[in-house]
DNA sequence: TTTAAATGTTGACAGTGTAAACTTTTCTGT
DNA sequence: ACAGAAAAGTTTACACTGTCAACATTTAAA
């Protein structure tokens, strides 16, 4: 059924790739369907067999760019195995850093309509993204060693994933202008709530 | 030589005005420069005596949106004229409600490459727009009342406006579900750093 | 009142997403 | 092994987009 040698080996796979490659070098606003079909030397209708649309396309190249920047918190937690503080602290500064390293990534995971949703119950705070789920972990972590009280763990894990991402987007956004490093301006900000 | 009785009356208010409508109505992706011309019953390339091309129109619509995002700050400061910590929370609730009764405006003031710039530096924070000088008012009025030590102001100031505009953010783009009330969560958020 | 500038229109062009009809390759059941 | 179905890819077509050039008309300036 999903086998994967037909006329043009794994096209499927391939538009993935090419699109990604083709939103590296133009940004959000060059890409598109034809272009990334003729970067696979296919027709400009070639994709239709595998994506239903060209939003069905962008939601998996979205997975894909999740999925990298999922491995980028977790390279954080393991670069401090022990200290859940430093972790937060370090997620927070890759956070940004992978945001601004590359701006067009966000558009497809925090700004297409396919959004991967964090669920917040009464018991928790769940998602289908490892992203969050790494930095939860990190979350209860510290809040454990800092002997904080149970009942405002929820309120607390959001406010910190809140503000990393707010920082986040207001740096790689351009809307916050600051003559220095970022990443010690992030740094301050997460110390200052840590503390 | 600015003058407003033309041919059609004063054409670039109006398709600045018409521009606001069509996006409230299509959203961002049914936006366009021939719409906005058809609404104000012009011929398709009009646009073009008054703004260069299709990013000016939507960055002077930005302008607009900024405008009402502002004073949507603004009001809340004046619901509470005496109480600065009311005012944050009161300010965090009418942010994220704004951008989640119209999810279209975000793209148009945060996600547009018009970003309008919060000035960092080593003397304090400053910016051109006013939503964000009104929030920064009201943290430092908040900062004296409670004595918070001077040399933490900044750091705390960025910290909510990030803490904010993130779940705003989150929200607005539904990355984050919460089975309940928006405002509640915001609230309980705020009151949790607040306090 | 002539002339220039400002404003608006028509027509064209390349690029876009997508649907329909068709062709070719591969898979499946007998 | 073979017939037919399904999968994968192509061609053609269409409506829509932003933008440019050439032209027309209205208004302002000399």
């Amino acid at each position: 059924m999903t086998s994967n040698t037909y006329h043009h080996g794994d096209l499927r796979k391939n538009l993935i790739e090419n699109g990604l490659v083709l939103l590296n070098k133009e940004g959000i606003d060059g890409f598109s369907l034809r272009k990334v079909a003729a970067l696979c030397g296919v027709s400009h209708t070639a994709p239709y067999r595998h994506f239903k649309n060209k939003e069905e396309l962008i939601h998996e190249i979205a997975q894909e760019v999740w999925r990298s920047f999922s491995s980028a918190l977790a390279d954080a937690v393991n670069a401090y195995p022990e200290n859940p503080k430093l972790q937060i602290i370090e997620m927070g500064k890759r956070y940004v850093q992978f945001l601004v390293e590359k701006p067009e990534y966000l558009s497809f995971i925090f700004m297409s309509d396919s959004a991967i949703p964090i669920q917040v119950s009464k018991t928790g705070i769940h998602s289908q993204v490892d992203a969050f789920n790494v930095f939860s972990e990190s979350a209860k972590n510290y809040f454990h060693a800092a002997s904080i009280d149970p009942a405002v763990h929820k309120e607390k894990t959001l406010l910190m994933w809140s503000m990393v991402h707010g920082m986040a987007l207001l740096v790689a956004k351009k809307n916050l202008i600051y003559q220095g490093d970022y990443m010690e301006l992030i740094e301050n900000m997460l110390v200052q709530y840590l503390d």
